[in-house]
Parts: structure tokens; C-alpha cells; sequence
DNA sequence: AATTGTATGACAGAAATGTGTCAGAAAGTT
DNA sequence: AACTTTCTGACACATTTCTGTCATACAATT
């Protein structure tokens, strides 16, 4: 399965670490950082998915290290405030923010607010089940069904064929496949993508979708 | 897709070539300067998508530079620095600077406001859909319909058409496409322009759209 | 008609992708 | 631990696709 990274800011170390265990509970890898300075870091440094910030932080302003993220990047933000009113809730979102939570909070509202956010940017996620014709995927299990028949990959073939159907439609070149999927600090063949895909298509030989070649560039899942 | 150039100037030569190699992984092409003067000729004399900056040069000040360049030019502009000021930031800033890194910085962070910049600079169709009448390009994924039907382009061919419709209406002498499309160093004969016309051309007859030959100079992408 | 510029088809070398095989790594069993 | 099975990346070779060159045909201009 493809990692979910979600970046929380947070220098109240309590709440930092409750947060991290719900989020941790429904799979998702957490970045800490108690403040700014360091999420920045944290940010640069990593694939982060999403980013949950605290307002007021020892160093920075939340809205400063909102403006900052987005200057460069569309990575939702779910701010998270004791302040309340419509205000300061404009204010969030002006500067780029996605979602605002006020606290307390329950875990569930959290969780809710972050799968949602998620959803809206990647469209498929965690315990969702992508379906297309005879062809369906529930990632919460990572199985794969062709005519209602379960079909056995491989885990590195259940990674890269997830990560396709989450980019659905898309092109997706070798260099990013290879980040995505292998890891960053992976320095092999890039044609191990060549040679895993090969191996999928032969998995898919009946399903009605397909991986397609984008000569020069890399590959698409397509519908058919 | 048309080589992209980065023009890099920065005096501290072990930064320079750091940043290269960064640049070079994310398939930008880099123009290397380590003074002010050197930096401009190579502007000048060259297509430049966008350019780095360091505020501190043996020669002119970075803020000159910027300056000077912006009295012609809108091409991005980071500036480069290790200071961090708010007044320092604003300065970059009204002097024309589009994005501002405070070293230290990580790879990540400067590939992404790079990256960045150059979204925001080339609206016109980077990650940007061109249409008219049955004919349809998407730049992000380099894919081209006629009548909502997918046809494939090779590489090359998608690298003219894009470039093509990137001048739409406007007259590209053989020479200014060969520089662009086949790059500066390409010296073959300058004829592979026709051929590879023909072979799109081929591939347009159902479109409401063509290259018009303009005999003398070179083509043009003419909508119907 | 002569001259100049462009279109087209064929071809061969180049480049990218597909595929089978193999050996080492990892995971699972006894 | 020893063994078996599966997984996975590397590599070589096959296949496909791309692309520049060139010769010839065609069109425009004088």
C-alpha cells in the first residue's frame, strides 16, 4: 500500500500524541513537530499528504506557515484552533486552509475532516473500493476481484497497482512510479517498473481496464 | 515536452553545482553563471524559463540584477539568500523577485518553489487544456483528442504540436522551431522540421484545426 | 520554362518497450 | 536451523516504434 503521510504541528505534546495515535489507528504515518521551524523541515524533507497545524505555535503564526506551504504547494491543510469565531475562521481559509477544526475535538470529527480532505485531493482512499466493470479493488484488504473472482498479487505488484488506480486516467512517468512506489532513496533499474508492470498485465489479461504505455513517457490506467 | 531552462547565478561554487545536479534529476536544463555580468550575457543569448538568483554576487548586487531584468523580462525570478528578514523578503519582493529561499534550504524545497513558478508562469497550457472546435490538448498528460477520441502523437511530435500551439497564429521561421524543439546543439539538416510536420499533419486531417505552410519562413498553427 | 521551396514515401539506424530467465532475498514451513 | 516457496530486481534479447535522411514528386514564384 501506498504510505499516507500526514504532517502535524502541534506544540502541545499532549494533543500532539493523541492526535498521532488516531491517526496511526487508521494507518496513516505521522510526521510530529512541536514547532514551525521544524514542520517546515519536516515538510521539505518528506512526501507529506496532508498537514494538520496548530494556530499558535511558539515560533511562527499558523497562518504564516499556511501562506508559506502554499506558496508552493497544494497539500491540504486542516488548521486547528482553540479561537473560534467567524472571524478568525475566515482568516484560515483566506490564507489557503482547507478545514478548520476548533478545539476540543473528537477523535472522530479528526478523522472525518482528514479522510475527507484526503478524498477530495487524491479521490480514492483508504478502505474505499475502486470498481470498474468486472474489475474491482477494496484497498481496505488490498484484494483484487476479476468477475467476482479474487485474483492474488504479489505486495510490490498490490503497491504499484494501487497507486495507478489512485491516479486513474493519469500518466504517470517512470521517475514518479519509481519515488512513489520503490521509495525515494531507491537506486536500481528504473526498468523494474517496466518488468512489474508486465507482471500485473498478465493479472489483468480479463479484466476490462488497462494499463496503457505512454511511449517516452510511462504508463496510464485506463478504463475501458 | 520543450526543454525548460534554468538559469542559475550564484558565485558559491559548490552551491551552484548542488543545485544543478537538483535541477538536472527534475529534467530541467541549467545554465550555470558565477557572477552578475556572466549571469546577464547568458540571459541574454538564451531562452530562459527561469532564473535563480543569489542576492550576494562579487560583482552587482542581486537586487540590480533583478532590476535589470525585469525592465524587459517577466521570467521568474527566486531570489537566493541567507538572510531572513520580513524587510528583506519585502525588498526581494517589490524589486520584482516572484519567490524567496533563505539558505539553508533542501532539495525539496527548492525544487517545489521552482516547480511552482513555473506553473504559475506558464498558464497559458502547462497543466492546461487547449481546445478548439473537435480538437483537444492536455498538456499535463500530453494527450491529444479529435472528436473526444484519444489519438497518440510520438515524443517528438507531441514536442512541435505543443510548441506549435503554445505560438497558435503566429508564423515560426524553421530555425526558431529547430532551436526550440530540436535544441540549440541539434545539427542536422533542417528539413526533419517537414517531415515531422507532415507526420502530424497526418494525424490532424480530422481536426478543425492545421499547420498552414508559409512559404520562405516556416509554419503556422491556424484554427478553422 | 526555370528556379526555388515544400510534400511525401521509403528506408535504415536509433531508441524505447516487452518479455523470459535467473539468482539472490524474503517469507513461510517443518 | 534447514528447507521450500514466493517474490523481486537485473539483465539480455526480441519486438515495436520512432525519427532523421534522402530521393523524388509536387507546388509556387519569377
Amino acid at each position: 500500500m501506498i504510505d499516507i503521510n500526514i504532517l502535524v504541528i502541534e506544540d502541545e505534546e499532549k494533543l500532539l500524541n493523541l492526535i498521532e495515535t488516531y491517526l496511526i489507528r487508521e494507518g496513516y504515518f505521522v510526521l510530529k513537530a512541536s514547532n514551525g521551524s521544524r514542520g517546515f523541515d519536516l515538510f521539505y524533507d518528506n512526501k507529506v499528504d496532508l498537514v494538520i497545524l496548530d494556530l499558535m505555535l511558539p515560533d511562527y503564526d499558523g497562518y504564516e506557515i499556511c501562506e508559506q506551504i502554499r506558496n508552493f504547494s497544494d497539500t491540504p491543510i486542516i488548521m486547528l484552533t482553540a479561537r473560534s469565531s467567524i472571524d478568525e475562521k475566515l482568516n484560515g481559509f483566506s490564507k489557503g486552509a482547507d478545514d478548520y477544526i476548533t478545539k476540543p475535538f473528537s477523535p472522530r470529527e479528526l478523522v472525518a475532516r482528514v479522510k475527507a480532505q484526503l478524498k477530495r485531493y487524491n479521490r480514492i482512499i483508504k478502505d474505499d473500493i475502486y470498481k470498474h466493470m468486472n474489475f474491482k479493488f477494496d484497498s481496505s484488504t488490498s484484494s483484487t476481484y476479476i468477475n467476482n473472482e479474487n485474483i492474488d498479487f504479489s505486495p510490490g505488484e498490490i503497491k504499484l497497482l494501487y497507486y495507478l488506480i489512485l491516479n486513474k486516467n493519469i500518466t504517470l512517468p517512470r521517475e514518479k512510479i519509481l519515488e512513489r512506489v520503490w521509495g525515494e532513496d531507491y537506486d536500481g533499474d528504473i526498468r523494474v517498473v517496466d518488468t512489474r508492470i508486465k507482471r500485473i498485465r498478465e493479472k489483468l489479461v480479463c479484466a476490462k481496464v488497462r494499463i496503457v504505455t505512454v511511449r517516452g513517457i510511462g504508463y496510464r490506467w485506463e478504463e475501458e
